[in-house]
This record gives structure tokens, sequence and C-alpha cells, in this order.
DNA sequence: GTTTGAATCAAACGATCGTTTGAGAATACG
DNA sequence: CGTATTCTCAAACGATCGTTTGATTCAAAC
């Protein structure tokens, strides 16, 4: 076998480093968060992190990569099931490409602290990270971009990337759960992403549907 | 006097130390920027930061507070000339709201970097900042959300807040300048403001005025 | 049973962090 | 002027950072 001689425990060293690094990154950020933090919590020794991924740096783009992975293809299965399609509307596109954005938080306790890293990952402006993401969803984008304007004939090429970038923020800022509005006690956590989820598709959708105006110059 | 016997030059010790690390601050973030760089950015003695505003998080605490009271103002003297009034529509109470923010970043150099700041301050989901933000903005909000629900008198309180918050999600993301779509090398920074501006207010004003849907059983 | 290689561990490395110190320079005030 | 206060500066503090080392443990190969 390949695979690790100590995989007697419940989850291998890797793993466990994996969902640590994500939980703690999560809240204190890929500076603020330490190895002796991340391997503390992953009952691991402090060295296995540069022993199974090489340095600190490595590490976070594992925790990436992981996780872009699997939002990539369940947007692009969603998306492929009502593109091209004649019954398909504006807000079943809308919801492919939110909707697993949105549940990756759901289904998977580890994966909620992954969408605050995302958005951090926005944040921290960090030029190699943009890149990575722009190379790793540069195709999905160009994808839904593609289906939009099947949708929105009316609209310019340019315009629907802007309008796809509005989107985008308002979603990454939900994903975070950065809102002012603050989630009731009383209120599951499903239920009310599941709100956020409708309340930002029907706002897009508005947005979308908005006839075009002429804007002199369009920059982005 | 009270005022810094060095004054003679051209900023103050302090002045120059806000304006370093409000850069730095965006670039790394606050974990990520030292104080050693931050003090040779600003030309200062390292202990300076510490003689002046006492800790590392007093400086953050600063950096905040100084752009936050001038943000504040603004968006509120410019809500004062349309609130209230027969023919306001809804896109010049949007503007009042989103314009000065974007406007921060192009007045002055310094305040450019700002908005990263406030945008990454989402993202750090400190709680002790959440609350210093909720605390300095939240009669700021309130106002804004009582003149939307004048000009949207459809909408319920709750709904309204929930599509401010997304508003204000999608004016946070582009304030950072986060978006996917990057600004030709061609076209001015403040054309290109002045243009995510424009879409983001029309965008946002459609998405306002969509009327509510009853929400209990939603999408798809 | 011996060998082999992967995985784990405690310990230490040099570097850098935020902060403190104490002496000295610059200004204010009598 | 002399004294007091404010500010600056080089240097060092202890703590913590990411990383490396070398010995040890474990499971499989032969």
């Amino acid at each position: 076998m390949t695979s690790a001689p100590y995989a007697s425990r419940e989850r291998s060293t890797k793993e466990r480093i994996l969902g640590a690094a994500e939980a703690l990154f999560a809240t204190h950020g890929f500076a603020g968060a330490s190895l002796r933090q991340v391997t503390a919590a992953a009952r691991v020794n402090l060295a296995a992190v540069n022993y199974h991924f090489g340095s600190k740096d490595k590490l976070i783009e594992e925790v990436f990569r992981r996780r872009l992975d699997e939002l990539n293809t369940r947007r692009l299965a969603a998306l492929a099931k009502v593109a091209g399609q004649e019954d398909t509307s504006l807000e079943d596109v809308l919801d492919a490409y939110i909707r697993p954005a949105l549940d990756l938080s759901r289904n998977d306790g580890g994966a909620a602290a992954f969408v605050r890293v995302l958005a951090r990952a926005y944040a921290e402006h960090n030029e190699t990270l943009r890149k990575f993401l722009s190379e790793n969803y540069g195709h999905v984008l160009r994808q839904f971009a593609g289906e939009f304007a099947r949708l929105l004939p009316g609209l310019a090429k340019d315009e629907i990337y802007w309008r796809l970038d509005i989107v985008t923020g308002a979603l990454t800022y939900a994903m975070a759960d950065f809102g002012i509005i603050q989630r009731k006690s009383d209120v599951d956590e499903r239920d009310h992403r599941e709100t956020a989820a409708e309340h930002l598709i029907r706002f897009a959708a508005a947005g979308l549907r908005n006839p075009s105006v002429s804007t002199s110059t369009a920059t982005r």
C-alpha cells in the first residue's frame, strides 16, 4: 500500500492538519494563525506540517485546492442541468452559481470555515492567490457568463461581466456571514443560509434583468 | 502649547505613522504588517508607535476611527440633502450611501488604502471590530433604512434590511477592488471607480425595487 | 529476524515579532 | 539663562514565529 502506516487513526494526519488549518485560518487569518496552533488543534506534531506539505504557504494552497475543486465541480454540474435548455430561467442559472457556494458551508462543518477563508483570500488581495483563483475559476466564470448572455440577449458582454462581478461580491459577503443582520438565536443556520440564498438570488435576478443603459465608456 | 515641538516637519509623526500603517495594513493585513515595516515606511523610529499610540492594537483602532468619522459625516450629509423630499428617487438615496464610500478612495491617495483596510476588517470577522463598526454605524444604517422604507412602501422592514445588507456586500467588494475583472491599464482609476459606482447603483436600484415575494416556499 | 523506508517526536535553530528601556536631543516655559 | 516637558533614538528584552535536525517508532518487505 502507498497509504500511511499510521492510518489506523480516525483520519489521516494530513487531513487533520487541513481541517484544523482551515478552521484557524478562517478565524485568525493566514498570518494570524500559527503552525503551533494548527498542529495543536490537529493533535499532531509541529514538524508534521513541513513534513507533509513542505511549508506553511504550501499548506495554505492545499486548503484552497481541496475545497475549490469541489465547488468547481458542483457549480458546473448544476449549470449543466439547466444550460442551453428552452425553459431555463435566469433564477435557475443564478441558483447554479450561488447555491453550491452557500451549500458548501451547510453539508460539512469543516467546509463552513472555508467560505470565510475564501472571503479572506479576497481581502488579502494577495496577487499570487488572485492569480491562483483566476486560473482555477476562469473557465467556470466564462461558462456562466455565456449562459447569462443567452438568457439576457439585450446585454453586452462587458455589461454581463460587470453585473456578475457585483453578484460575486454580494455572494462572497453573504458566504462569509459578514452581514449586519445577525442571525436570531432561534433560527437554524441552515434556514438562515437558505433565506440568504433566496434573497440573494431574487435580488441578483432583478439586477441582471435591468435593461442596459448606454454607458459612454465601459471600463472594466 | 500642546502641539508637537517637532511639528516643523511636513506632517507630524503621528500622521505619518497613521498613513503608513493604513497603506501597509491594506496590503499585508493587520497581523501581516509589522511595526518595523510601518515605522520604516513612515521614516520614524520603531518606538514611536508605542509612544504615541500605546500599542499596535490601539494604532489599528486609530486608523479606523480617523476615516470612519469622515465617511460617517459624508454619508449623512449626502442623505440629508435628499431625505424626505418629494422628488427624491431611489437612485439618489443609493448614491448618498455608495458614492461617499467610493469617493473616499479618490480624493485622497491615503484613503484609497483604507477602503481595503475596511474590507479586510469585515473579513477578519473580529468580534471586537464588528462591535466597533456596529456602534459607529448603527445609526447611519438606521437612517438610510428609514428613507428606503419611505421610497419603497411595499417592502417590510426586515426585507429592507436584507437588501441593504446585499448592497453593502457588493459595495464592500467593489471598494476593495476585489473584482475578477481587471481594470484596463489605459483607464484612469477615477473613471474606473465612477463606472463601478454607476453600475452598482443601477444594479442595486433594480434589486431594491423588486416586489416582495411571500417568503414561505421560494426558489426552485 | 533483519532491513528498509515512512511517519512521528522532542528539541533546537535563526529570524522576526511587539514592546520596553534609558539616554539624549529638541522645544517650552519660568 | 536653567528647568521641565516632550519627543526621538539605538539597543535590547522576552516571546513567538516558520523551519530543520536527528533520533525513535511503526509497519511492511524480504
